[in-house]
DNA sequence: ATTAGCACTCTAAGGTCGAGAGTGCTAATT
DNA sequence: AATTAGCACTCTCGACCTTAGAGTGCTAAT
């Protein structure tokens, strides 16, 4: 076994035990969890080198050590095994089970958190899928009552989006078919950003094309406008997280809650572009939020149809078990994408 | 001043001091800050009147009082000002200002609980529409692709509900078309509970009867069954509460998170019959679960084109401002009817 | 290069103490 | 009879101290 080898054993000695046990790790834990057959002075003078180096440090001067965000990302990197899968077959199982009960997309993706809130005992956030780029296949109009329609809009890989809309005057069942059918013929096979941009530029146009259906017009540019960005998050289960120990003072909660009840910053977070297939791992401080520097997040992107489409997250301390929370997001993004997809 | 004001005077000072200073009331600060012409050797003798009745305790010999449940029962039922509405213009308005900017009934709820949360710094909590009593009025049937058909069930008071069902085999639109018309001859009219129930009992009459139609019957069944229960509840923020002094131990925090993500447990007490346009409280030990000892429910039905559908609720510690959370409540009920039946 | 040995440092838990908050009782006052 | 002043008593809370022990880093030996 080189010096390299050694210094490598010992940091992942550190991080493994750090992460299971949640206390700082000595020399002395090292050598007995792990067996070695070199004394705990020796290790000693690595456990230093390697704070020299930035990968750890001590909370104090008579403590063990704890791994720096340099530290952790040394970790996943380079040392943690990435193959192996971490998860057993009842997991696996509870996945699959559940994945057969649910029945729409809404409860697909709240299902998708909770399954991952359950098997990281982190928290597991959704994005659904974006469908900005799929293009249009048809749209129907339902009429709930006489001031409120019901637009469904599908793409073409068969994802749906939905809106009501409020109406001051009563349409035919005529008209609103009659409309559909325009959009229809004008839109087919243009993406939703597409049909988005050039419905609400060129109201006016279909406005005076179409001039018979009149008042409707306006609100089809209404109902077009996509831009306000209808992203749907979806959050599984807080309690796993409040029962981790870095969480036992209030004012690290509070931070936390602050932070993901804003949707935007796990939003900005999860759109981040990722390589397909490829896992995104953020640690405390790179994640650029003063609050959050004991927080990692770690995300990974889903195919619908072979296409990118939204991400799944675990969300959780520093201190999370990066192995198995990857392995439970590439299981459930596989599993996801089947679904989804089929 | 009867003996019997003074004594009720001197209740509702110690729960109200009590509840916008979160800690036990003494003898001196209910005359400070009540400007009473009475010494505090006099409200102490009262004071040791009501514990002895058992409306207050003592966290110790030597503190100052706090209000037992059963103080707290008698001063929402007798003491609390019901009529003042303790909401200012801007609250309201910003309670108009949110409701003005939703579209769909998904995103009101989701509105609705974190409007809650923020007017009352507790949990707010919705339970959408119930719509089993709607009777049907129109159904309709849109291809998403080759495998899925998405379900759409408009009722008598414009609400509508929505299934994804998965074929295995392509069905025509024509056929689709067919179906629906069927299904609106023999159920139009009929509540969506008997339209379940017929559906379940006779799914083998329906499909002797319009055989033509041969397996589509078999996905009616599924997609009629609502017996599973679809009931939605929204939570809204949770950051409030974890500012709330009672949750400063880690433990309560973990009970009551617990609690509210077992969505049965709240379903369960917002689904109460609660005459209409009254207010449901329930304090304390009167939930009867042990862990949820040291919070307080109170729920409000709303309406929806007059009759009686979901509930709102405010959930956080006994230590709760009542009488504010009762305006939130009814404020936002009376809004949330209004725009539900608009 | 590794290790044994040991002095040194710091935390965490336990113990003591006094100040202060608030009560309850008694005796005096209205 | 109801109210109040006065005061002893009780309990908490924070400050301070002490000690055990966990773990380090250095030095000198292997």
């Amino acid at each position: 076994m080189s010096i390299n080898d050694r210094i490598n054993t010992i940091l992942n000695a550190v991080v493994h035990l750090y992460i299971t046990k949640a206390e700082p790790v000595s020399s002395e834990m090292i050598v007995a969890y792990y067996g070695l057959s070199i004394s705990t002075a020796t290790v000693r003078n690595d456990l230093q080198l390697l704070e020299k180096q930035g990968f750890l440090m001590k909370p104090h001067t008579s403590a063990g050590r704890i791994p720096t965000d340099k530290g952790y990302r040394y970790y996943v990197d380079q040392l943690m095994e990435k193959e192996v899968v971490h998860l057993s077959e009842e997991e696996k199982e509870e996945v699959r089970e559940q994945y057969k009960i649910v029945r729409d997309y809404n409860e697909i993706m709240k299902v998708t958190s909770i399954l991952i809130s359950r098997l990281t005992h982190n928290l597991g956030v959704v994005l659904a899928p974006n469908m900005i780029k799929d293009t249009l296949k048809d749209i129907h109009f339902v009429t709930l009552d006489n001031q409120r329609i019901l637009v469904t809009l599908v793409t073409n890989s068969g994802l749906f989006f939905q809106k009501m809309m409020k109406v001051n005057c009563t349409i035919s069942d005529e008209n609103l078919e009659a409309i559909s059918q325009i959009i229809k013929k004008e839109f087919y096979g243009k993406s939703l950003e597409v049909v988005n941009d050039e419905m609400l530029n060129q109201i006016y146009h279909y406005y005076f094309k179409y001039q018979t259906l009149d008042s409707i017009w306006k609100l089809m540019e209404e109902c077009f406008d996509f831009t306000e960005d209808e992203t749907r998050l979806f959050l599984g289960n807080r309690s796993y997280i409040l029962k981790q120990p870095e969480f036992k003072e209030i004012e690290k909660l509070n931070y936390f809650f602050d932070f993901i009840e804003e949707e935007e910053n796990l939003i900005k977070i999860m759109r981040k572009p990722i390589l397909e297939n490829q896992i995104d791992i953020i640690i405390g401080s790179e994640l650029g939020q003063d609050v959050m520097e004991d927080c990692s997040v770690i995300t990974r992107q889903y195919l619908l149809k072979g296409k990118l489409r939204g991400a799944i997250s675990v969300l959780g301390p520093t201190r999370m078990n990066y192995s198995k929370s990857v392995s439970v997001l590439d299981f459930i993004a596989e599993q996801l994408s089947e679904i989804l997809s089929e």
